[in-house]
Formats: C-alpha cells, sequence, structure tokens
DNA sequence: ATGAAAGCGCTAACAC
DNA sequence: GTGTTAGCGCTTTCAT
C-alpha cells in the first residue's frame, strides 16, 4: 500500500497517496532505497575510484564525474586510492555494496580484478588507462593527436630544437603522450630530448629543471606532459637562470587546469576537458547498465591547443 | 551458516568456516552488505556534501575525509552541491539510504532540514560552518586566533598600514576571520581598510587587485582571507603596479593551500591543516553514532603561522 | 483500487 | 558448533 504511493505506475488512487504522503509527512518516513535496492535487484551506487583527488585535474574530473552520476539518479561511493594494492582492495569492497557500475581513474586494476567484475557483471569505465584485459568501456584522449599537436603548437611557434618532460614511471595517457610526441618529432626530421622527472608533480617539474637549465642552449621548444610539471620547470628556470619565456624559451603544458590561467604562467596547453571526459565515462556506463552484453567501447577524446603567453605568436 | 562465517566471534569451527570461504571464492560469493545493513538495522554509508570540490583546499579537505572515513570502515557517499538548494536537495537524498552520518562542507543548509536530521537523529557534523540550531557537531578554526595572528604576522614583520581582502558575502570562516582581524586591529590602536572581493577566488583576487593598486601609497600590509585571493592579487599587482612583494608591500594568505609553497609566489600565510580537520570531523560523527545522546560538541582548531617570501624576515 | 503474502540477502534468536 | 526460523523494509504477485 504505503510501497504503491512510492511507485511511479502503481494501481493507486490520488486520494490514497496523498493520505499516505501525508502520514509520511507527519511521521518523518522515507523510503528506503537500500532496501528498495534489494528487492528489485537493482541499485543505484556507483563507485568512484580516484587517486590524486587533491590535484587540480583530478578533482575537477570527479567533481565532475559525480555531479553528472547525481544528475542522471546514481549515487558515487568515493573510494580514494592511492597505492595499486588500496585500489585493488577498495575495488573489491565495492563488490559488496553491488554497485551498478564503477568508474576509475587511478592505478590500474590488476586483471584478475578486471575478470571478477566481469564474472559478477559489474561495469567497469576506465579514464585514461590502458588495460590489455578486454571487459571494461574506456574513455582516453588520443595520445597520437596530443603528441603531434604538441609538436605542431611548438613548431609553428619558431621553435626549431624540441625537448620533453615526462615522469618516469610509465602510465598510459602521460608517458603515452611523450612518446607520441617523441615519435612525430622524428617522422619529420626533429629529434627531442627528454627529460625524466620522477613524478607528475610541480616539485618534480622543479626538480628536473635543474637538468634542463643547464642544456638550454640546445632547447628552444619544451613539451611539458603536464601542467604542474610545465608550472614547476618555469618557477625554477626563471629563479635560477633568468629565462626568458617565451622568448628565451617556449613551453607547451598539458591539461589545462585552472592555474595555467594565471598570471604569473599564462601557460600555453593542451586542454583535455574534464567534463567532457566525465560525461562520457558515466555515458558509458549507464549505457552498458541498460544493456550488459554489448561489446566495450572507447571514447577517444579529442584534444585542443590553447595559446597563451609561453608561445611566440605563430606568424 | 554461511552467514557466521562472515560474522566476527561468531560460533563456528574453523573448518566450516574454510569451507565456506571456499566455496564462496569458487562461486564469486560475497557478503551482501546492503542487506547486512537492513537486518541489523545499522548502515556504515555516510554522506560528504561538499561545494567547490575543484578548489585546492577543499579538495584535499575532502581527500582526506573520504579517507578516514575508509579506514574506519565506513564508506563516503560524495554529494557534490553548489547552491544551498542543491544541498538541501543531496541532504535529503541521503536520508533515503540510511546514511549513518554527514559530514558537509558546503553552504551551510537551512534549519529545517537540520531539525530533520534531528528527528531522524542522523549525526550531521559542519566543516566551518556556524549555524544557531543545536544539533550538529561542529569543527571549526578559532577565527579569533586566526585574526590575530594575522594581524601579529603583519605587525611583527615591521607593517604599519594594515588592509584585509574578504569576500563579500559573509561566512562563518572566511568573512569571520576578517571580521577578527579587523577587531584585532583597532583594539590594538591600528585601523584596517577593508577591500571586497566578489568571491574567495584567484580571479576574485585578481580583479579587488585593480582597487588595491590605488591605495598602495597607504598601505604596507595586507592579509588576504584566503590564498586564492593572495595570489590573484600578487599577480596583478606585479603586473599591472609592478610591486615589490614583500619590500613595497607584504601579504599574508590563509589556507597553506599547495600553490602557496609555489617559486612564484612563496606565499607566508596562515595554515588550517586539512587533515586535521577531516579526521577531527570524522571522529566526531564516529563518536556521535556510539553515543546518540550527548551534548553537540565542538572541535576548535588551532591554525598555525607559516612564514615564507611575502613577508619581511622579522627581527 | 486495495489487501495479503511471498521473498530479496542477510543476521539474530532459539533450538538442539 | 550447527540447523532452523523469523523478520529487517521493501516490491511483486495474486486475490479480491
Amino acid at each position: 500500500m504505503v510501497s504503491r504511493a512510492y511507485t511511479d505506475g502503481a494501481k493507486i488512487s490520488n486520494e490514497s497517496r496523498k493520505k499516505v504522503y501525508e502520514a509520511a509527512e507527519k511521521l518523518g518516513y522515507r523510503v528506503n532505497y537500500l532496501a528498495r535496492g534489494l528487492q528489485t535487484r537493482q541499485s543505484n551506487l556507483v563507485g568512484i575510484v580516484a587517486s590524486a583527488l587533491d590535484t587540480p585535474f583530478r578533482a575537477r574530473q570527479v567533481k565532475m564525474a559525480a555531479r553528472e552520476f547525481i544528475r542522471q539518479g546514481y549515487r558515487p561511493m568515493l573510494m580514494v586510492a592511492e597505492t595499486p594494492d588500496e585500489v585493488e582492495q577498495l575495488i573489491s569492497l565495492l563488490f559488496s555494496y553491488n554497485v551498478a557500475g564503477m568508474l576509475i581513474t587511478s592505478a590500474t586494476p590488476s586483471s584478475e580484478i578486471i575478470v571478477e567484475s566481469n564474472n559478477l557483471s559489474v561495469p567497469v569505465v576506465l579514464i585514461n588507462r590502458e588495460t590489455e584485459i578486454v571487459g571494461p568501456d574506456k574513455v582516453q584522449i588520443d595520445i597520437q593527436q596530443a603528441g603531434k599537436l604538441a609538436f605542431d603548437m611548438l613548431i609553428r611557434s619558431g621553435a626549431k630544437n624540441l625537448a620533453v618532460v615526462r615522469p618516469v614511471s610509465p602510465s598510459f595517457s602521460v608517458t603515452g603522450r611523450s612518446d607520441a610526441f617523441v615519435q612525430h618529432c622524428s617522422e619529420n626530421g626533429y629529434s627531442a630530448q627528454v627529460f625524466n622527472a620522477a613524478s607528475q608533480s610541480y616539485d618534480s617539474g622543479f626538480e628536473v629543471a635543474g637538468k634542463i637549465g643547464l642544456a638550454l642552449d640546445r632547447i628552444d621548444g619544451l613539451f611539458c606532459t603536464t601542467d604542474l610539471l610545465a608550472i614547476g620547470v618555469m618557477d625554477r628556470l626563471r629563479a635560477d637562470w633568468n629565462v626568458d619565456i617565451p622568448n628565451g624559451l617556449q613551453i607547451v603544458g598539458f591539461d589545462d587546469i585552472e592555474q595555467a590561467k594565471w598570471g604569473s604562467y599564462q601557460l600555453s596547453t593542451i586542454r583535455q576537458d574534464a567534463k567532457e571526459q566525465a560525461c562520457a565515462a558515466v555515458d558509458l556506463m549507464l549505457d552498458r547498465i541498460e544493456n550488459p552484453d554489448r561489446d566495450p567501447k572507447i571514447y577517444l577524446q579529442t584534444v585542443v591547443p590553447i595559446f597563451r603567453n609561453t608561445t611566440q605568436k605563430s606568424q
């Protein structure tokens, strides 16, 4: 009886429904969605597994994903995991909550856990992660395009001697765009010096800039694979080597985080749209929920050039 | 039988337990925590209601809270709300998921919803929000101490003519610390000019710096109520007025976000520890869950001075 | 349109 | 230590 009042399209008179609502109001009654889910055998809980949540790009990505999930009637549980081990554990936990799906934007989970998600048939979508295991849908930037774009931006702005800064630890998206850049350079008859940074962070950029400073006479165009790296590099290069950017060195970053616009940097960069990414990911998941047996899809995201003041005006 | 295998301290032989586990492994069985919660009438779901998740300080705060919840065996649902209306809606939603409690770090919810949470007896903890309604536990910075500290830092560094930048829209924590600063100035025989910024953001800082630039001859010490404001102010003041910081103007920020350390800023600031804040909040909530009838508590957080390069060395 | 009963996956309580 | 049963809050089905 009460149940029908809260079920759309159930057979109940408006009169009764109104009565139920009034009584509910008085008693502070709420439908228990968890119990409902038990019966209907579906859940509108989803999981978001993320690392480095306090990093500008990731924060934006997660915010957008959470909003979109909520907008679509799903409730995201937030799992923040830094290490691969943690990722595994938390994913495993999510299984026990009967999540309708999960979105992963952190370390890539191991193949076993992906297999498990296949068996339990909970949809997984990976953002900017690579894995050979089939099953999960994926949202990825077009790393080839990204590499080409970085090359084009620097060359068209007049740079001739190229270099790239990338984190040491391999990652589909970040070292991937570096590789694509290098490859594109050599295909076009340029060589690119590569600098390895410890991670993707500002600090790593600041640190590796020590090495870049030493090589300044052989470089006039630098692709930094994340904006944070770029900003760290800029700060160090200006402070310790008094480098004039863009006249002494041109820099292109990647991500287009909020800070790239800041007056001290005005970084020319390549934007990956966090909102588009997040929405694509939840769309894929919802689509998979409706249609569990379809083949895995990849949403390939196009990346766009943003010219600010760390590159020279192209003629 | 199966149930006992997964219940700590249940009467079951190790042998049986092992058998159950093995069978579970083979079948891919998982305990359904939602169903368990239905029976035990308790849930380890909690809600985190946050706005401006893509802002450095908030991102860190939410990350820490989520991690701490997970560590303690709770599962946070993330609700991102920008407007007060959204906050209400999402809180209301959370009630239907039988959350064990909720942590709010966004616009302050209206009193009705607080009353409702009291009635449903779901613990609420507010971070840096004020409300006259009793019920919720609170974690707050000590705004009096904050105001005094900002004053002391500037005065001890040799500033004589003080000013403060604050967002127009009143907020317990942010305009509160501004008010405390102004009050503390006047108690000590100083006057403080106040500049109103549109919001707490970098852009607002950048914008209001237009007005500050005009008043530069009457100011040598500036308290910016958030680091983002401070950074925006610095960028504009350097670019358009060529101000020498700290020799021409000393600046103290608030929060100690990651970017405050960056080479271009090296902002002297007042740190509120996001991790401490988050942990205090979840502690309060868990304590309230165990002891639902205790009186509301306030955790008053002490704030600490960080001297970098936007203030002069005190003698 | 309404009432009654069964059952979702689980635990608690009571027998043995 | 183990088997059985009732019931958490809900929806669904089958009567009425």
